[in-house]
DNA sequence: ATATAATCGTTGCACATGCAATGAAGTCAA
DNA sequence: TTGACTTCATTGCATGTGCAACGATTATAT
């Protein structure tokens, strides 16, 4: 055992970006697999139809783009989990009318049903969740938000070269 | 404009398990895109090397599947961690001679010397992260810990059945 | 009007992943 | 010792993913 160079102490259980990740993993898998289970949904799926169910700006303008920004996912992403909703009969893309470079996504009947089952399964969930935290409940969301609120302001947007050595 | 059922009102940004999958790929992601471009070196292969740097247990009893259980992640993940590790030069791996099914890893001397840069990044991270909670950060970790304890006692381990669709 | 640039959604490609199956090695019982 | 069973690590396969490039469409500039 040679340890020469005596590496600095690191748990990485204590590790905030580790304990987060697997919190995420924990707590989205535990749902996700319902639905995957029940009703053949994954979570970028999920996310879609989610807002898809609410068209929480006024109009319907229900584009990949806009999902794109909303949702924290890549483009390729939800177009892909909106073919595989279309597929299964969930969603409707149709060509917008007035922009023809847009798509505009739309629940179907058997779209809405779905999230009519899938909803209340999700507040149960946020209500189980929120009774978990307990006391922490506050503090814990102020946290994450402001782990959320926007990227860090002092990162000066690398170049980021691709080294794949 | 149809909608007959209508649907609950949910919004996904207030739905924890969204959040906290978002703060966790923000926070991995800011870290580990300095891994990548400086070293080459994904979030998989950062935990293994992570568990190599620390014998937190006394002797250097570290196998795959050690690893498999400190760092949440599959066995299939630490393999492929491990091996592409390997080729980098970063670990060795060596057949146990007492129980010759176990693989020891171990890290190279390249491999010390790579942790000894990444370590203090990870390190100031955390620092950053720490400062960005401020006051709410006692509160945070003990609601992380909450999540993280271990699954949920009251799931009665569905037998969870492979629907595709 | 015409060329140039920007935007939108999809797709090709290489790669990572989860899961099940595999082979190798060890354990246990008769 | 032999045979059934368990454990460990790897690998095959199907699928999901990020990224860049693309075709189509619209916006901007000259």
């Amino acid at each position: 055992m040679t340890d020469r160079p005596a590496l600095p102490d690191f748990d990485l259980t204590r590790f905030t970006p580790y304990r987060l990740a697997v919190a995420a993993e924990r707590t989205s898998e535990e749902l996700a697999r319902q639905y995957r289970a029940r009703f053949g949904i994954s979570i970028p799926e999920w996310r879609v139809l989610v807002h898809l169910a609410q068209p929480l700006d006024g109009a319907a303008t229900v584009s990949v783009r806009d999902i794109e920004a909303r949702v924290a996912m890549e483009k390729s992403k939800v177009s892909r989990a909106a073919s595989r909703l279309e597929t299964a009969g969930y969603i409707a893309k149709t060509v917008d009318a007035g922009d023809r470079r847009l798509v505009r996504l739309a629940l179907t009947d058997k779209g809405r049903a779905l999230m009519a089952e899938l909803l209340p399964l999700a507040m149960a969930y946020q209500a189980e969740i929120e009774a978990r935290l307990g006391a922490a409940l506050t503090e814990f969301e102020t946290g994450l938000a402001r782990l959320l609120c926007d990227a860090p302001p002092e990162a000066p947007k690398e170049p980021l070269q691709k080294a794949k050595a």
